[in-house]
Order: structure tokens, then sequence, then C-alpha cells
RNA sequence: GGCGGUAUAGCCAAGUGGUAAGGCAGAGGUCUGCAAAACCUUCAUCACCGGUUCAAAUCCGGUUACCGCCUCCA
């Protein structure tokens, strides 16, 4: 039985969805002014894996993420590159696949970008207008956030402290055209230059918070079951979600929240963008294996922080390396593997997955998951050190190896054929290691591994893999 | 100031009442022509103080430290 952790009620809940067999899901994705940095790749990492758990556990998932693809800081970056806004989007968003992509994250049924539901969004002030539960100010309209009851229970907030907290940070401009200082913006009149789309309020663009809205109902329907996001979203990202969207439909908007922990840099401080010490998974993969930086990012609970260190990195590194050579070193034995079949395997396999579904089932208790896997790396391990092993257990062993470290995005990439040049010279250190001459046999090894060849030998032959 | 989170070995980290999972690193050993890989053994009393209990890392009260949100940010 899975049970997910819910923001809204601080509480694991036993999951169920809205309708059996399928699991609709929203994650808020990056504006798209700059390269994602690794802690937006951390948000999306732990949500590709939930999805890839739900998916094994046998959901069909319908999983949306959005664009935000206009908004003050993409207005300013096509400024400063003086390019229009749209290009800006584009470039960004085609990065953004390129890098995911690197970090083996499965597509998004959609990726709905806020500049392609203008209508939509206008059409929903409108009825937030009409409920009234927004107001036009000078061209501007405001979401009259009191009069939603509800206001503050996601992210706990008292509504009369917001007005403190509100009321010293909102500019003098800003605070005369609002009815009270907690109210947001639905739209944004434009300045003169500005990306507009025409409106019953004048020329101007969505404000922020109302995207999301539209464009999860849009795919998801008024409720959903799951919406995650970065915790730095809660307030007043999804607080706001929630006033737009059940105003609106008159429904209850999502039944579970989810958010993941930052990434942290030195002194466990958040990587963030306005401080300007991040990271970008455009540049890390660059110096790190890609899988490297997935499997860091996917390795520890969502809900935590995680430290981003070239030390924990080179953890990440060391654990992959791990799990990945056991897989290819049990691989080395299907050539071969017409020994007898042993009962035990299946049963002990058996064990390990459903410990490892118990782990994820608690709310996606990964580093438990790991364990498990862990657990099928010593079994694979010591399978492997038997004289004999049969291919339907070396297959079993694999596959499920490949599955349970799947969901964590882990692959385990087919190793090609060695070159015939290459090949040549393995067989020749071969004859000569069989002759004795270890003096030949060693410089052979040698000029393999200059050539990036590491060679292993076994009782079952030479073994060989690529070096990193 | 308000709200929320975290504190377990050198590091990462599981564990919500019964006497500390797992991984990395370290130490010792087995195997190996050597090496690699693997395997075996070994390595903590849980921030601090007080309380409840036969029994607490786990419950209660207090203290300290760090972090986040309240303003754009996954």
């Amino acid at each position: 039985m899975l049970k997910i952790f819910n923001t809204y009620t601080r509480q694991k809940e036993e999951f169920k969805p809205i309708e059996p067999g399928h699991v609709n899901m929203y994650v808020c994705g990056p504006t798209v002014y700059n390269y994602i940095h690794i802690g937006n790749g951390r948000s999306i990492v732990a949500f590709d894996t939930v999805r890839r758990y739900l998916e094994y556990i046998g959901y069909d998932v319908k999983f949306v993420s959005n664009f935000t693809d206009v908004d003050d800081k993409m207005i300013k970056e096509a400024a400063r590159e003086n390019i229009t806004v749209p290009e800006v989007a584009n470039k960004f968003i085609k990065a953004f696949f390129e890098d995911v992509g690197q970090l083996n994250v499965q597509k998004a049924t959609v990726n709905p970008r806020a500049t392609d539901n203008i209508p939509e969004i206008i059409n929903f002030i409108k009825v937030l207008i009409d409920k009234g539960y927004a107001y036009e100010s000078q061209g501007d309209v405001f979401y009259r956030a009191r009069k939603f009851k509800n206001y503050g229970q996601l992210s706990k907030m008292d509504i009369d402290q917001l007005v403190e907290g509100a009321s010293e940070h909102v500019g003098e401009e800003e605070f005369k055209k609002k009815q009270d200082p907690i109210d947001f913006a639905l739209w944004k009149k434009a300045k003169p230059g500005e990306i507009k789309w025409d409106s019953p309020w004048g020329e101007g663009r969505p404000g922020w918070h109302i995207e999301c809205s539209v464009m999860s109902t849009k795919y998801l329907g008024n409720n959903f079951d799951i919406h995650g996001g970065g915790q730095d979203l809660e307030f007043p990202h999804h607080e706001n979600e929630i006033a737009q969207s059940e105003a609106e439909t008159g429904e209850k908007f999502v039944n579970y929240w989810m958010h993941n922990g930052f990434v942290t840099v030195e002194n466990n401080e958040k990587m963030s963008k306005s401080l300007g010490n991040f990271v970008t998974v455009h540049d890390l993969v660059k110096t790190t294996d890609p899988q490297v930086i997935r499997f860091f990012l996917s390795s520890t609970h969502y809900r935590r922080p995680l430290e981003y260190s070239k030390s924990n990195l080179q953890k990440a590194a060391d654990n992959l390396e791990k799990i990945k050579t056991a897989y290819s070193n049990l691989e080395f034995r299907t050539k071969n593997a017409d020994g007898p079949s042993d009962s035990a395997i299946k049963s002990e396999i058996d064990n390990i997955v459903a410990d490892y579904k118990t782990a994820m089932d608690d709310d996606f208790n990964v580093q438990n998951a790991l364990t498990s896997i862990f657990e099928l790396v010593s079994l694979a391990n010591n399978y492997n050190s038997q004289e004999q092993v049969n291919s339907d257990d070396v297959k079993l062993i694999l596959d499920t190896l490949t599955q349970l470290a799947g969901i964590l995005g882990v692959k385990f990439d087919q190793k090609g054929e060695l070159s015939d040049d290459i090949q040549t010279l393995v067989d020749q250190r071969d004859e000569a290691r069989a002759n004795k001459d270890f003096a030949t046999s060693d410089k052979l090894r040698d000029q393999l591994k200059e050539m990036g060849v590491i060679l292993e030998d076994t009782p079952q032959g030479t073994r060989w893999h690529l070096d990193d």
C-alpha cells in the first residue's frame, strides 16, 4: 500500500487515485530564462522517480509539467540578449530537454507553455472576476486572497501575519493598486515595449500563478491526484494555485501535495538562482557523467535536503559503480550459463523485491530501496562466484536489477564488441598468460589500459570493461 | 517577528518504545602469477538537559545549533 506525505495535511496518507489504475500528476516546471541548475534537476529527477515507481506498480500516469515562458525575468533576459521573449524561451526549452534527457528523465505526457494558453488564462480570470474573487485595478487584475476562506491552509500561514510581512515588501505603487497587501496579480498591464496580449483589461500578460491553475486543470481536470514542486513553491505559488483553482471550479483542486527539499551548498545554504550559488546541469555534464549526477540526485529521500559537493558526487559515483560492476560482471557469465537452476534464487529475489516495494511504498523511501538494491548486488556477486550458473537465474537477477535500479534512473548500457585490433591484443595476452609469459601479458594489459580497456582475469576467462 | 524543517560513526544515511539497516572511506583477512572484481571480519549508544516507562535514538518538557518560507526561485 503506497503512502504519500501530503504537505496539505502534513501526514503520510494512503494513496487512493481518483480513477482506479490512473494517476494524474502535475509538476511545476522552470521559468525558461536560463539553464536549469541541479536544484531544479533534483525536483525533476525526484518526480521522475515518483512517476516511474507509480508506473512500476501498475498505474497509467498522465504527467504534465509546464514551462513558464513569460514573466519579468524572461523579459529582462530578452532585453539583455537583445532578442525576443519567445526566442529566449525556445533556446532554454531546447536546452532543458537536452539536459533532462542526459539525466534520463522520461518525457512528460504534456509540457504546456503559458503563452500557448493565453485565451484559457483570460477566461479563467474572467470567471474569477465574475465570482467576486478578483478585481481589475488600473489595467492589472488581482486576486482577492482574503475572500478565499482556506487561504494559507497549505503553508499553514496566518493571513494576518502575512499582512504584516507583505506590507514591508510590496512596492509602493503596487500596494496602491491592491485592495489588500496579500492580494496577488492575475494579469499584469504591459509596460511600453513589453511583450503583451489583448485582454478585457487592456494589453498585458498573465501573472505567474494563474498559468499553473489553468494548465493543470485543462489537462488533468478540476480535481487531480498529485501536484509536485519544490518546497519554495509552497508559499505563495501553490497557495495561490489552490485559491484560484478552487474558487474557479468550486471543486477540490489537488488530492496530494508533494514538495521536494532543496539542494544545498556549503553551510547548508539553499542553491538558488537569486543567490547565484548554482551549478547548471548544462555545465556539470561537461565534467561529470550524467548518470552519476542522476544517481546523486536520486539517492536521497526527496523531502530531505541534499548537499551538493565534490565528495558527495564522488560517493554517488562509487555507489553507482558498485551496482554497475555487479551487473556487468554477472552479464559476462551469460555466454556460459548452462548449469542447473537454483530454486533458492527466485525466492531470495522475491524477498528483495518485496522489501524494495515496502520501502518505496513508504513515501518513496529511496534509501531503503537502495539497501534492497545492494542486497541484490550482493546476491549477484555471490551467485557469480559459483562455478556454474544457470541462464534463467542470471537473466532473472539481471532483469530484476535493471527494473529496480531503473526506477531510480540507473541505466545499464549494453557493452559493445571490442574492435578487431583490440581483440587481437587481448587474445595475444591470453596466449602469453597461458604460456606463463607474465612479462608479455602484463605489458599488453598496460598497453590496453592506456587505450582505455581494463582487463580482469576470471575463472571463466578474461573480462573487460572500458575505463571511464 | 510569524510559520516550518533538520540534528544518528570520518562522510552519506535507515530506524517512532525493546536494546543502532545499508553504502562510501578506513583496518585486517581470503582468493589471484600479479592485478582487478568479489567475499569474510572489524568500526557509533543516536546535539544537550530533565521527565515518563521494566525498557527511548524513538514519547513528553526545556535548551542549543543550523536551514528554509513569509519577496522572483525546484
